[in-house]
DNA sequence: TAATCGTGGGA
DNA sequence: TTCCCAAGATT
């Protein structure tokens, strides 16, 4: 028999008896698709879905989307990280509306056109919304074919991506694209767990190699590692009457569009002295330092954040430069900021009370 | 191509 | 505490 046959037989009965009812599966609009598969891309389903029920709600169609002002959309996506998928959004819907007439194309090349669409993506689209052939490979599949297969080539490779590529699109159910791509997926995501999968009640147990050579823990194989770097963020919070002095990130480092106070960075933490020291050369003299809050520490992918807060005065005659706004309470809340800014002026809200 | 882009939860 | 990693894409 045939390993597509076993395979897709089992799974597809597995996945039949009964799965997770989660809210894109009740639909077959590509647009809600796609929203759906952007918002999970490198997220848990637990943290995502809230997040889909608002933009659904919000842009019930992608003529809302695509109409949608870039601040609002990136606001709503505040919190759920990787803020390059929410301007891409923003790209791909205005996309679809003015150059797509308003309709996804129903193939994955033309799915692949738009931002932030990659392959994993386009291949979701194209088997859940039109029933195309195309298999998804995501870290489910990674892991669930890599102990299935017993195959060691490392998942985060150029020979291993084209491997498990080529095995997941032979694998395939022709038939029924969709539900077998959802199948190995949910399969992965609620028994063939990364640590202490439960073979017990997989489909596949009985022909999985890595389970039969006791190899489950070694598999999928992973070879990159990742080099982390630390930061040290001095921030500059200019109380205005209860608001506070904002400005917008811009260029190619973390958190693009999103807002925060203004920042002094240094090769290391610095203290009241090095602060004060630091601040004149970047901003001249007259500044008072009337309190400090943290240091903070904040992980990202690929850095650690050490931040400090410092509550300063500027000096009676400086004019801030043009990209400093000054933001009342009720804007401060319309913006859209990082998880360490946010958890900041909920602090500095507690702190405003009891004075 | 390898590095980079957030955040949160579980072991 | 620390490590892993999650319905990946981009440059």
């Amino acid at each position: 028999m045939s390993s597509r046959s076993w395979f897709t037989k089992a799974l597809r009965g597995w996945y039949a008896a009964g799965h997770r009812d989660l809210p894109w599966r009740r639909t077959r609009d590509p647009y809600r698709i796609w929203l759906s598969e952007v918002i999970l891309q490198q997220t848990r389903i637990d943290q995502g879905t809230a997040y889909y029920e608002r933009f659904a709600k919000q842009y019930p169609t992608v003529h809302h989307l695509a109409a949608a002002p870039d601040d609002e959309v990136l606001k709503l996506w505040q919190g759920l990280g990787y803020y390059s998928r929410a301007r891409n959004l923003l790209l791909a819907a205005r996309s679809v509306v003015n150059e797509h007439g308003g309709r996804f194309p129903d193939t994955t090349e033309g799915l692949r056109t738009l931002k932030g669409v990659g392959d994993y993506t386009a291949a979701a689209i194209a088997s859940i919304a039109y029933g195309r052939a195309a298999a998804v490979v995501d870290g489910n599949v990674y892991r669930v074919l890599a102990r299935v297969f017993g195959i060691g080539t490392p998942i985060d490779s150029t020979a291993g991506r084209r491997e498990f590529a080529t095995l997941a699109g032979r694998l395939l159910d022709p038939e029924h694209p969709g539900d077998h791509n959802q199948a190995v997926m949910e399969l992965g995501a609620t028994v063939c767990l990364p640590r202490a999968p439960r073979c017990g009640e997989c489909p596949l147990a009985a022909r999985c190699v890595a389970r039969r050579e006791e190899r489950i823990s070694q598999l999928p194989v992973k070879a990159g590692r990742t080099t982390v770097r630390e930061r040290h963020f001095n921030y500059l919070c200019i109380d205005v009457e209860g608001g506070l002095v904002l400005r917008k990130r811009e260029g190619r480092d973390i958190w693009q569009g999103l807002y925060e106070p203004p920042l002094l960075e240094s090769e290391a933490p610095l203290g009241v002295a090095g602060f004060r020291k630091a601040l004149r050369t970047w901003l001249g003299e007259g500044w008072t330092v009337t309190g400090q809050h943290g240091p903070a520490r904040h992980v990202l992918s690929h850095q650690v954040l050490h931040a400090r807060f410092w509550e300063v005065t500027p000096p009676r005659a400086f004019v801030p430069p043009p990209e400093w706004r000054s933001l009342s309470a009720t804007e401060l809340d319309r913006v859209a900021v990082p998880r360490l800014i946010e958890r900041y002026l909920v602090h500095r809200r507690s702190k405003d009370l009891f004075a």
